[in-house]
Formats: structure tokens, sequence, C-alpha cells
DNA sequence: AACTTTGTCAACCGCTACTGG
DNA sequence: GCCAGTAGCGGTTGACAAAGT
């Protein structure tokens, strides 16, 4: 564990004074209180004037991140969407490495996830192709074998839930170009009644203040359900089925961040999360996706996130041996 | 059961861009 | 124009858990 690792040595006698007030490491469950608090009275921005007068013993970098990585209300948590895979190999592919600008178009995502998502994931099965997951051949795959198959998977929901039908402008634009055969899906906005609720700090103050009095629990969704007492049977268990919290695989027990992230999950589910997740992007701007300017960057494996495996490894390695380059 | 390997992701680091004095 | 402070981005690290042996 990486905690209060102080900095290097040679440092002056007051920058090292500073490094030894300075905590680095996990976030700790008061330190999330404070940084919490004193932006639901201050708002966010100037981070290290922020981190002094909260009384945080933190860079303002790091509270930054803290607070737009997992603090944030808006943030997202759980298993990407095909919906948002799918995005994100569209927009790789025309943007490259630009994590911040991909997550822009997908709201509620940030731009460490996305990154993370394609280092663990995409490259990882470029890596056990034993293909450069920038060369030609594995975009190839990627197009060719990959895509639709993720496709033909949202294209497959779409006809047992309400994921498509309230598909985001962005994916959309990118379905139609990868799957003609999908282009009849319906692209329609979500009804007003069904736009995300607006944040409401005061339930989250709420939810963290209730999760101090019951730090004792361990368990990770259903934590703040007190908050989401109209709640009812089926919106319950759909809850519990959601993909467990990352707070929880972290293990850390009492953390209250937990509770403010339930507290989300609840509200999310209120929607129904599968559903809402992409219907309530708003996406500045037009993506500006042809179907002439499109080629594939990295790949995305897009099944590792199912249960019934989207990809056969045998069948990639076809495709690879087809290819016959770039080994 | 004990140990090793692998995967995940929060957090950090270094750098660049921007802004205001 | 220069400088210091700040914000933001992308790459990397390392703790931890899960899976494998």
């Amino acid at each position: 564990m990486r905690v209060n690792i102080m900095s290097s040595s040679k440092k002056t006698t007051s920058s090292r004074e500073d490094d030894a007030e300075l905590r680095r490491g996990p976030w700790t469950l008061e330190e999330d209180t404070l940084l919490v608090h004193y932006i639901a009275r201050h708002g966010e921005g100037r981070w290290n004037l922020l981190a002094k007068r909260a009384g945080l013993r933190r860079t303002g970098k790091s509270c930054r991140l803290r607070w737009l990585n997992y603090l944030k209300p808006d943030v997202k948590r759980g298993n990407l969407t095909p919906q948002e895979q799918l995005l994100i190999l569209d927009l790789h592919s025309k943007w490259g490495n630009r994590w911040s600008k991909i997550a822009q178009h997908l709201p509620g995502r940030t731009d460490n996830e996305i990154k993370n998502y394609w280092r663990t994931r995409v490259q990882k099965q470029a890596r056990h192709l034993r293909i450069d997951a920038n060369s030609t051949a594995f975009q190839d795959i990627i197009r060719r074998s990959w895509m639709p198959r993720l496709l033909q998977k949202i294209g497959g929901s779409s006809t047992s839930s309400s994921a498509m039908t309230c598909q985001s402008p962005a994916v959309s634009q990118v379905i139609p170009s990868y799957a003609p055969q999908f282009s009849a899906f319906p692209t329609a906005l979500p009804p007003p009644q069904q736009q995300e609720a607006p944040f409401d700090m005061s339930v989250m103050m709420h939810c963290m203040e209730h999760r101090e009095q019951t730090s004792d629990s361990e368990h990770g969704t259903s934590s703040c359900i007190s908050s989401a007492e109209s709640m009812n049977v089926s919106q319950m268990s759909r809850l519990s089925e959601y993909p467990k919290s990352p707070f929880q695989a972290m293990g850390n027990n009492g953390d209250y961040s937990t509770l403010v992230k339930d507290c989300y999950y609840v509200d999310s589910n209120f929607y129904d999360m599968e559903a809402i997740n992409l219907a309530t992007m708003s996406v500045p701007g037009d993506l500006g996706i042809s179907a002439a300017d499109r080629h594939m960057g990295d790949g995305d494996w897009a099944g590792y996130d199912f249960g019934d495996t989207v990809w056969n490894m045998d069948e990639l390695w076809q495709f690879r041996n087809l290819q016959g380059k770039e080994i």
C-alpha cells in the first residue's frame, strides 16, 4: 500500500516539510468527506486552494483527480455497455489515445476508466493474438469480426430491452455505418421524463451521513437503500443484479465513498441503468463520423464482459492467419 | 492449502497549455 | 514577453483480488 510515501530526499528543507504534510496513496473516508463537503459548499476549481481550505493534506492535483474520477456524482460505474464499447472503438479509431476527448462522448465515464479499459481489455486481446494493437491486421480483425459481433449483441438485446430504443445520437451514428443491417434501429431520444435526474447534493450528503452512522456495513449496493425507499421490488432486485461496485472490489470496508457511489447506483436504477446509460448521453457537437473516414484503430474485443463469450479465439486466429502479416 | 501469475483500476508522475499579474 | 500558478492530459505504477497451478 502506497500510503504516506514521502518524496525523494533531494529537496529543500521547506519543500520537504511541505511534502511531509502531504498524504499520498488511497483516500480515506475522512478525506472524501472533507472534499465532498467542501465542494458542496464552495464548488470545484482552484484545487490547491481548495485542498488547503478543506483541510486536506493532499495536492490540488490529487483532489481534482479524486473528485473527477471517483466522487463526482455523475461518475458512472459498472461494466461498459456494448453501446459504449462500440463508441469507444469508433472514437479511438478516429482520435487515438485522446482519452479525455473520447470520454466527453461517454457521459459518466472518465478518461481514466476508458484508458484502463483499453489497456486491460483491448490491448490484451492484441497481445494474445501476438499482433501489434496499432497494426492494420488488428484493425481488420476488429472491423470485420469483433465489431459486427458486438453489433449483433446490441441488436439482440434491443429486441428484448429498451437499450436500443433509447440509443444515443453518438451511437446511432456509429451503428449504421459499421453494420448496415442494424441501421433500422430506432434512434429516438429518451422522452423528457426519462432524462437523468439532476444531481441533488443534499441526497448525497444524506447518504454520507447515513453511511457514517452505519459504517459497520461491508455490503456494497444496498448500503444506501434507505435513500431509495420508494424503490419497488423489481427495482430492488435489479439493483442487486447490477455489477458489483468497484468499491466493493477494492474491499474498502467502511469506506463511505462506497455509499456515495451506491446512492448513484440506486438513482440510476430508477431509470433502468441499461436503458438510460446511453440514452442520457448528451453528445456535444456532431461527431462527424462518416462511413468514408471510418478506419479502425486499436481494437476492442468486446466479448470480455459477457458471459456468453462473443469472441472465439480460434476464429480470431483464423482471421489473423488469413491476414498473414505482422506477427 | 500454499504459492504464483494475471487482471483490474485508483492514484501518481511528468509534461504541456492556459491564465493572470 | 516573462514568470508563476493552475488545470488538464496521457502514460505508468503498484496494491489488491481473482484465477491458476
